[in-house]
DNA sequence: ATTTAAAGTTAACGATTGATAACTTTTGCC
DNA sequence: GGCAAAAGTTATCAATCGTTAACTTTAAAT
């Protein structure tokens, strides 16, 4: 299929398929939630019957598990690479600012993270418990690499977490907000340089204790 | 029912049940989303049968939108309120502070509402619209009120308003990344406490222009 | 070109859901 | 206390949903 056969893997067609259901899968859990997506939408929208979702994952549960992977790893290595790297103040803007442009290309997995990180009491604690473990506790280096203040008592590292936490991903959540005083996307270029420098100002503002 | 008859009205059976079905509603779409929450776990939490539910709500629809009306109302009195009496710069602060008071005798309140806010192509967007409508734009004196500059171009007038907003809310949405930190709830007085200041620590960097 | 495996479709199933109708019980008013 | 209205229950319905099985078509391997 490839011509590039040695540097590329090979796409069958049916790893094809299983891509544009991830995609179609993605951005319906994301505009309407686990429980509000119904696998015949995802189907139709990436061209299948509904059944045929089961020729490649091994029920809805498993299409949603597939979808967060494939999102949030790339923040997960970014967070890796930030925490092995972490040697001046200036990472953890950075840091910020690579999960923004992350996400800026895949805002509906800013959605699907607060959706999971919501589920409360549900199968899916384990899950997201996993995915928080491995986001935010890479040992102590984690802290800092978030721009957080490593003497602070914990209480108040975890709630500059949530803030900072909130103010990335809350924002690709907020386009009606942003309609009700502007016109534009968020994810325009211009609104995504504004929203760094807003982080840029309020990281200052934190670090300065 | 009650005894303080002038001062009070009387609630009738109706009335209480009502309440009840509307405590638990709200409780269960906050955790479990508007689709993943049936109207038979909330007849269950609500101590009747769900078909009762039909006896004071025309719909779960309706339902929905009632629970919505009953959290959202004091937020857009807190919000007229400052509109009409701002008279400093103190008041911004207070007004998110005062919101933050409200979430968290009620933060079920701060997942519904981002929850309806994430709603996307969906029937409710006439309902949050609407909502939208009235807690952001009451004339130029609400960008005052939420302490922002009336002078900054209307993209990144929005763009600080949709930090702000998901400092408060999200906070209350936060508990699992809490609980990877510190031990304890987000809405323990403490906590409010520490919220509260980081929220004034950012408030005066935004202000600084 | 042939064969096998993969991929896709159609039909059907059991479970769940929001909603309705009929009936029963409780409440509130006089 | 009696009566009407309100509230609540039981039973049922049509629709939707995730899943499975059987069948068909296409792709991939030789």
């Amino acid at each position: 299929m490839d011509s590039s056969a040695d540097s590329t893997p090979k796409k069958t067609k049916g790893k094809l398929t299983a891509e544009r259901i991830m995609n179609a899968a993605e951005v319906l859990f994301a505009s309407k939630g686990y429980k509000g997506t119904s696998l015949r939408e995802i189907a139709q929208a990436a061209h299948i019957q509904q059944p045929g979702i089961y020729k490649h994952f091994d029920s809805k549960r498993d299409l949603y598990s597939s979808v967060l992977d494939r999102g949030l790893s790339p923040m997960i290595e970014a967070m890796r690479e930030r925490t092995t790297n972490s040697d001046s103040a200036s990472g953890y803007a950075a840091l910020w600012e690579k999960i923004t442009d992350l996400l800026a290309e895949h805002p509906s997995m800013a959605s699907l993270f607060q959706q999971a990180l919501h589920a409360g009491g549900d199968d899916d604690n384990l899950l997201i418990h996993d995915w928080l473990q491995r986001l935010f506790t890479q040992g102590q280096n984690t802290i800092t690499a978030l721009g957080i203040d490593e003497n602070m008592e914990p209480e108040e590292q975890a709630i500059h977490l949530i803030a900072t936490f909130n103010l990335v991903t809350g924002y690709f959540l907020s386009q009606q907000i942003y309609d009700t005083l502007a016109t534009g996307k968020l994810t325009d270029p211009d609104n995504i340089a504004r929203q760094k420098k807003l982080m840029r100002r309020i990281a200052t503002a934190l670090q300065d204790t």
